[in-house]
DNA sequence: CGCTTGACACCGT
DNA sequence: AACGGTGCCAAGC
């Protein structure tokens, strides 16, 4: 298990309709290396099925995320979860932001 | 004073 | 070793 495996795990368990923070995760994982957070979901192997896409910046904004994929049709589908995104900000987004640590 | 933008440093892969 | 990416800080207007 690697770091990145810790954070893919770990913005897996993100809700629907919320969102979290790189440095949330890193929190939630004890580490400050909210850089690397990034770094593992740019890495993320489980893409697929990790909704890494919820992870944003501390500031609300989607972050690098959105400039790699398909964005508008990601973020279209953030605003269908709840999450309203106008241009590349999420609105309210500290309302979504999902306590990693709430995670059990 | 409030807000915004830019740069830097740091972490992990 | 380098790259990529984030967060905080500072300065400027």
């Amino acid at each position: 298990m690697s770091f990145k495996e810790s954070v893919l795990n770990l913005c897996k368990r993100i809700p629907k309709g919320k969102v979290s923070t790189y440095k949330e995760i890193a929190k939630a994982l004890n580490t400050k290396a909210y850089r690397a957070v990034g770094n593992a979901l740019k890495h993320n192997k489980n893409a697929p099925i990790i909704p890494c896409h919820r992870v944003i910046s501390s500031d609300g904004s989607l972050g690098g995320y959105q400039g790699k994929l398909n964005s508008k049709k990601k973020i279209d589908m953030l605003k269908k979860e709840g999450i309203i995104v106008e241009k590349g900000k999420i609105k309210k987004f500290k309302e979504k932001l999902f306590n990693a640590f709430s995670s059990s």
